[in-house]
DNA sequence: CCCAAGAATTTACGCATGTAAATATTATGC
DNA sequence: GCATAATATTTACATGCGTAAATTCTTGGG
């Protein structure tokens, strides 16, 4: 076995195709298209080259071959935060669709914060990405940020949007369908849904409070809601939902009734809150208290009760806006045409509801 | 209110430095040092370039400057997967840590791909990052790819390494700290705790799996350990938690027991299991089952019931993996000195246990 | 064996910036 | 108003690689 000071691998290290070339004879043109695509180049250097990397260690520079190439192959993503299970599998579904279609993405992440958005936002277009893909923080964000960035280049917003960018491209959940589904649901097998809200700051949240509105409205019910005072970010949707539901809860309120909550995270802490008060939601307790929520985030087929929600389809709409970007990337001249792309969700019925 | 068309932002758009310094009459050296840091300029240049910049668009180059700035002010971090709030937490820790000493740190997620972990690797020394921070994927990683970046740059491993690098710099927990506390707590407010681990490709798993047999020979008790056969990945904590105990539960055993999950991932699942059964873990309940976890997964207040578990101090981890990184960075010459920092558990004592 | 067509390689230049050294400008003290 | 120091700007070159155009090499046919 090797001791700590021989390394498996100290082979010569070399830093620049032009010394390559020196060590391995063949002219730096040449490995420079090797290392584009090693078919460009005749079998016989393509060996030649081969052989001499086994011998050397070298990898060409990063920012010398972005700089000079044409186009550089990599789109820009902003997101708000990492510290939510959603984010990091729409992430993955965005790294996947544009690893499939040849290009590397560059993540950069808001932290709930506008400023670091717009630094983000920044840092994209310095580094020439050929398009972005932005998940918006919310009324946080700065929109002359989103304007810049589509103004300069391909641009399709995911997840969320502005009501002040009506017209820009977006792929997400029609909330509309989706929160209707639950909706319905729930007025369904239990008692007319109380909405269980957030502070007005969040795209999505205020979209599913509309839209749970115009569904109890169609159904001819009273639409009620509770919680969109207090705190809110990133951080503290759970606590969100236990405080609001510990407070109604207190006084008797809500004990029986069906609550649908604006997501996953605020309806775990909403369940939390049912338990400490001995209350236990789900179709096959009596009682009448149901939770439900939306996304279907991870681990909601692992509380306690599990948790009844409508699933987005995380998958397509990672995989349609990294589409919809590479096409309007190649597409150069803007075609003009905006693309909305809403996808359905999917009810999950499990416990709670 | 502006149209879709005239966006808020339509400046000159400049794209180089030298175009910039005939826009505005500042000579091109002059703007690169502006752009490093404005207070190298004097304050006529200053207050004439900001002008400037008011009237057009312009940002320098990300590759341009990079590529031939002394030094980089990048730091590169590699972690196995995103979808973990364990090391979204650390990444965040790891993103404030460097930001607060001036460094960019460039994130690259493994995707539990050894391949990807090597690809990651590649870019970040064609990059150069001035030092790399990885988390390993486990048994999965190719060694030989971080042997390849510790000779090459400063480096430090955070959260787990493999027992094969014992010299490398390591910032993580002390799991025979942690591990203890959380076992020796078990063995006394309940039974001899069982331990339920996980198939042997993780690090930390395995080093918590030998850090409870320790303890248990040092109370004089007989360590009994259950869960290391089945499949893993990161996806897959949970059901392995819940399915593990399935298998025990229906057969009868593990009901009265106190159970130490290798992590808190693996505690929900084995919460869920034990109320498919029927069974409440806690130390209020009567039946003398106990569940707890390891990692104070941000979830774990909002579980049903709450999770016992022992929390590592994700922020000193990152805060110091990077002070180290950033040490051995301005020192140049390989102090030659390894440095190893494990932080102590904290128990957290709530409802399961 | 020679010539032309095609393929591969080399030459030469460009990219957007950093930076040391040389020069010009401004400020300071008298 | 002048010499000098301090500061700012300009000049000139460097960075590592992409790429079009020019050149060399290979191959096959006659």
């Amino acid at each position: 076995m090797d001791t700590p000071d021989t390394p498996h691998v100290n082979k010569e290290r070399i830093d620049t195709m032009e010394h390559l070339s020196a060590a391995i004879g063949v002219s730096r043109p040449t490995l420079s298209r090797y290392f584009q695509d090693p078919d460009n180049v005749s079998r016989t250097s393509r060996e030649r080259i081969r052989k001499g990397l086994e011998r050397v260690e070298y990898v060409p520079n990063f920012f010398a071959t972005r700089m000079n190439r044409k186009s550089t192959g990599m789109i820009g993503v902003i997101i708000p935060y990492l510290n939510d299970l959603f984010f990091s599998r729409l992430l993955e579904a965005i790294e996947r669709a544009a690893m499939d279609v040849g290009y590397t993405v560059i993540t950069q992440c808001s932290h709930s914060d506008p400023a670091i958005e717009a630094r983000a936002a920044e840092t994209l277009m310095s580094m020439n990405v050929e398009g972005a893909l932005v998940a918006p923080l919310g009324n946080h964000s700065d929109l002359d940020v989103h304007e810049r960035l589509r103004s300069r280049l391909p641009f399709v917003m995911v997840d969320s949007r502005p009501d002040t960018m009506p017209e820009v491209d977006f792929v997400g959940t029609n909330h509309y369908h989706s929160t209707g589904l639950a909706t319905e649901y729930l007025a369904r097998v239990g008692g007319p849904p109380v909405f269980l809200a957030m502070p007005r700051v969040n795209f999505n949240a205020m979209e599913r409070e509309r839209a749970y509105i115009a569904k109890m409205e169609q159904l001819g019910l009273e639409p009620r809601i509770v919680g969109v005072e207090g705190v809110s970010g990133a951080g503290y949707f759970e606590a969100h939902g236990q405080a609001v539901l510990e407070r109604e809860f207190s006084s008797g309120r809500l004990v029986a009734s069906s609550i649908l909550c604006v997501n996953d995270r605020v309806a775990i802490g909403a369940l939390r809150a049912a338990a400490t008060h001995g209350l236990e939601a789900g179709a096959m307790q009596r009682g009448g208290l149901r939770i439900a929520g939306h996304d279907d985030y991870p681990l909601c087929p692992y509380t306690v009760p599990s948790l009844t929600t409508v699933a987005q389809n995380v998958d397509a709409i990672g995989r349609t806006a990294v589409a919809r970007l590479v096409e309007s990337i190649r597409a150069e001249k803007s075609s003009g045409k905006q693309i909305l792309k809403l996808f359905d969700g999917e009810m999950k019925i499990r416990e709670s509801a």
